[in-house]
Order: C-alpha cells, then structure tokens, then sequence
DNA sequence: CTGTTAGCGCATTCAA
DNA sequence: TTGAATGCGCTAACAG
C-alpha cells in the first residue's frame, strides 16, 4: 500500500492495473465491453488503492452537479420537512444529491441564494414558495434551471407544479364540519397571495354552498398560516373572558397550526371541542394526532408531492418531461375528535 | 449579447476583455494587483457575458467540494429541524453549500449515504446520530472528513462535539416538577444508547437526590423518544380506566414527544394536569407552547448547536480547530403550565 | 476490444 | 503588472 496522503486517481488504477486510464474508466462506468482478464485486473487495483471516483471531476467533465436543490422558506413547518423527506427519498440510491437552501418564510434571503445557487450549476431546483410572490431572483433561477414547484403555486409562472388538491381536500373537511349541525360557522383562511388559500376558500364555499347556510351568515377571518395568527384570529371570534356559548359554533381553519390557536384560545376560555365549538384544520401535521382532542383535518400526502415533485424534476432533466406538467395529489380526510 | 445556450467562461471573458485568462481570474479572485484600465475592460465583458464562474472547476482545481454535509436521521423530528437551520444559517453568506443526507432514525440507510458523500468529497460533515451507535460507516467517514458531532455523542470517538448541557437542563427541570411537593415521582427515560437520554438520566437523579424522595420509590419506565412509546409508557403508569387518584403524581419525560404521550393518556382517563399529575419534558419543541396545558421543559438551543457545530466545522477545514473540541451550550428552563 | 488524445473551466506556476 | 502554459481527474471521441 502506498498512500501518501493524496486518493488515488483514475491514472493510479491505470497504471498499476497495467491498462489504459479509458479502459478504467469504461470498466467503472460499463460503458464498453472489456476482457475478463482485464476486468479481473483492474478490479484487483481499485481494491488494492482504494479508489474512488472523483465526482468532482466526472461532473465537471459531464457539464452536470449530479445535485439538485431544495429551496424552501423554513424547515421547522413539519409539513415542509415531510416534503423534504419525500425528496431526499425519491434521490436515495440516485447518486444525486440534494443541496438545501433556506430562504426565510419573508422570502429576503431570497437574493443571496438564488445567486449562489446559480453559481452551484444544480441541475435542477425543487422550490417551495412560502409568499407565492414571484421575485425577480426565482424568476430568474426558472429561466436557467429545471424547476418544479411543490406545495405552492405562483401565477402566472411556467413552471412544473405538484401539489395537492386543496379544493377538493378543503371541502371534504368542511362538509364534515357543517354537518355537526352548526349555523354560525367561522372560517379562518389564510393568505390571499398564496394559491393554496384560495384554493383551501373556494373549497370551503363549495361545502357551505351544499349545507343551505347562508354566505352572508358566515364569518371570515384571515390569517398567516402560523399558530400566533390562529389564536389571534380566535380571539377575534370569542372576545369574551368566559364562553358563554355565543360566537361561531364551527370554526374551519386553513391550516392545522392555526387550528391549534383556535383550539387554544377556546379550552382557555372553557369553550369545549366539539361540544360547543367543532374545529377543522388542514395539513394533517403529527401533531395533530397527539393533542387533545385530536384534530379533524385533510392529510396531504406532503412525501408523495416530494417524492412526486423530484421525480419530475429528474425527468424533466433527462429531457423526458414537459416543464409545465401539473400533478394534483388527491388529499384524505382524517376525521378525529374534534369534529362530531 | 451573443449567448448562444452556452454559458460564458473565463475565457470568453478574457478575449472580450482583450486580456490574458490568467488575469480576469486574478482580478475576480483579488489575488493580484489588476491596472484600473483592465479592471474597467473586465468588468464590461464580465456584464456583456453575463459571466457567472464555475464553482465546480474552480473546486476541482482548488480540491475542496465547498460544500459541507448534514447527516441527519429525520427532519420530522423538529429539534432536529431546528438544528438543520442553524447550520444554514452558519452557512450563509461564506458560499458553502449544505448537502443533505437522511438516514432514517433506524440507521439502515447509512451505509449508501456513506459512500455517496465520500464520492461527493464534501469538505466536511455535522453529524447528528440517532442510534448512538458508531458504526463503521461512520468510523470511515470520521477517518476521512471533518466531522463535528451535533447533539448526540458518540462513546470513543475522537471526534468534536457540540451539545448542550443535557444533564443540568434535566436537573433544572426536575427540580421544577418536584418541587410540587408530589412524592410518587415516575421518570420515562430515553434509549440506554442514547448520551443524551443517560445524562439527562443523571440530571434527574440529582434532582431527585435532593428532594428527599428515596430512589426506591422512583418508578423508572424507558422509551424511545417518540410520541407512542410515551403514550405506552404512560399507560403501564397508569393502567386503568377511569384516573383514580393512584399512580404517579410527576411524570418527568426525557423528551417533549414523550411528554405529549403522557397528556394524552393523562387526558384520556380523566386526570387534570397539572392538578392531579404534573408533567414535564425536555427540548421545548415548538408545539410545547401550543397545547393546552402548555408543557413545562427545558429549552435547547437547537439553533445555537446548529450553528456552533457549523462554525466548528468550518475552522476545522480551515485547519484552525483541533479535532476534539467539546462544546456544551446551557439550556433554558421554560416554566409553563403543567407543573404548579 | 484497447490505447491515445483532447478538452470540461478554472487557479497557478513561471517568464516576460 | 501581465501573459502563456500546465494540469486538477475525468469522459468521450478517435484511431488502432
């Protein structure tokens, strides 16, 4: 063994197999037949120096990162780690790796990112939009890369999208919400600049729609997709110190993080769910299943549309996908305690 | 503009410039004194081009990958979601990269994720263990990179380390729970593997040595850090139907996601936190401040450990930190609502 | 089937 | 101060 600090090369393998570096290289990369003999030879060297591939090199020769990225507002929103899980299941055994990039659910790190990503070559990008603005910079970035937008769409962008059907999903949930008898419903959505909110609200007026209460009857709040906004949002609606039963007796959040302020708000003001106050939300976040009363709300399938989303970024990359495919995922109820 | 779907190189740049390779590269790079004339000539053929350098090249000559990896079990998990942003954050603005390896909490994945970042030549690697154990993957990696250890040790390994102080952070919060003045303490400790589960462990012994409550009298129960097992844990505490006043009155969770289990089986049969049982966890994950009754635990700075272990890293690339440095941030006591 | 050769885009010697 | 030349490690023609 002779290992001088330095990680043997092509060349090394070469010279001690007694081979040309191509036909190492062929042989590794089984792009051409090679004699028994040889093989057996060369294999006998890669073993005996250690070899391993710089990919480094390989890229650069191939004019690819064998990379993708991930640009994604905020990683402790549980949902958008379950999409990053999907994608980071969907590269497993790939060879491509995946570079992440956080963006701040402002979007102002936007910027700096875009460039430095840019100057990485990916050879492709997964973005999640947490202000469903179009910058200049993502504008930009979709110009010179694959991109696949997951979770959230942006207007007017022609760009692969895979999400879920919030539409559908927001209405399964209500449905269940309005049929607890309730009249006075209150609806928390979130904000209007993002396609998903709206999406989540033409839902929800579908199922009021179908239940004969009147739109006129039915509060509207707004929101930002946090928990902080979701107990304001409440507060807004029980303004009281006690419950005294008055205020909406059904309250359909557009997300389960403010579901959980609403549920807050309620228990501290002796409200019970869903004897006096039936709650939804949408997500399907783990927790939602841990609390008490666990949480009526609308799975999305967040590691499939990763899962999904990569796998149409991969294609797309390949030169086998359109870029403006669009891929809803079908969302399922989950009926819990919250709702009767 | 003449962009004929290729991007501009370095050389494109010098023969618009009228100036030699060597030069724009030294100019870009200020490693050399540039003549105010050139400078101007390369800066419009730097803008005309549109130039943007090529990190992979540059990296191949430079050899370093200017990218860092993050080892991780599961984003799902939020403390570790909390400690991936921490390490972006370091990360941001130096121009390197942070690579994503997922390996499923049971480390079964590990292996190939092993050999793609050897591949990768990454400079570096922030490793989060969730098994505790030191396999030979890993053994390998740490003979070969870089590597800090973030959160969970690793028994004899010579390798850096940045945590928190698991053990006082137990102690603070224990101390908190008995003081209560409860005298049928149970403690739901984590994984024997685990570092972090034994000091915590030993924090609590402490505390409990303290009280004057005999050790004998201390029921000891063990799960696995995730909601179920606490939920199972509790419900050997508590096997009966109906809360009958019997059974522990403290409950101290290793974690958050343990605690959780414990509210709701406490909930479940009708026992009031934290009049009847008091109840407190470890890590103050964000739903902590969420639930009703909010969870008293002790803080970790997840985001603080990102970010040290990162920077901790990056000196040691820079060959100014030495390989076995230990690094135990504080932790902060979050008094809430499930203990009185 | 195998070896020789020419770059991928860049940083960095070495002369001028 | 600047320019010309060399090679980082690899793949992909091309010629044998």
């Amino acid at each position: 063994m002779n290992d001088p600090s330095e990680p043997a090369t092509l060349k090394d393998v070469a010279r001690v197999a007694g081979v040309a570096l191509s036909t190492v290289s062929a042989y590794l990369n089984s792009t051409r037949k090679v004699s028994p003999a040889l093989q057996v030879r060369i294999r006998d060297a890669v073993r005996e120096l250690d070899y391993i591939p710089n990919f480094q090199a390989r890229n650069l020769r191939m004019k690819r990162a064998a990379s993708i990225g991930l640009v994604v507002p905020e990683l402790a929103n549980p949902y958008f780690a379950a999409l990053a899980e999907g994608i980071e299941s969907r590269l497993s055994g790939t060879g491509v790796t995946l570079t992440l990039s956080l963006t701040g659910s402002t979007g102002d790190r936007e910027e700096a990112h875009a460039s430095l990503l840019r100057r990485a070559r990916l050879d492709g990008l997964v973005v999640i939009s947490a202000t469903g603005r179009t910058t200049s910079a993502l504008l930009d970035l979709i110009e010179r890369f694959p991109v696949v937008l997951a979770d959230e769409q942006l207007p007017s962008l022609n760009a692969a999208f895979v999400g879920s059907d919030n539409r559908r999903g927001a209405r399964s949930v209500a449905d269940v919400a309005l049929a607890s008898g309730g009249r006075r419903p209150a609806i928390i959505a979130g904000p209007r600049s993002l396609w998903t909110a709206e999406a989540r609200l033409s839902g929800y007026r579908e199922a009021l729609a179908g239940s004969g209460i009147e739109e006129h009857d039915v509060i509207l709040e707004r929101g930002d997709y946090t928990f902080a906004s979701g107990l304001a949002a409440a507060m807004r609606l029980y303004p009281l110190e006690r419950y005294d039963g008055s205020g909406p007796d059904i309250v359909i959040a557009s997300n389960d993080l403010m579901a959980l302020g609403v549920l807050r708000h309620l228990r501290r003001i002796g409200a019970s769910v869903p004897e006096d106050v039936v709650v939804v939300g949408f997500d399907d976040i783990p927790v939602a299943d841990m609390i008490t009363p666990t949480l009526t709300t609308v799975s999305q399938p967040a590691h499939d549309i990763g899962f999904t989303a990569t796998d149409l970024l991969l294609r797309t990359i390949d030169g086998e996908a359109l870029a403006d495919e669009r891929v809803e995922l079908p969302t399922e109820l989950r009926v819990r305690e919250s709702t009767r």
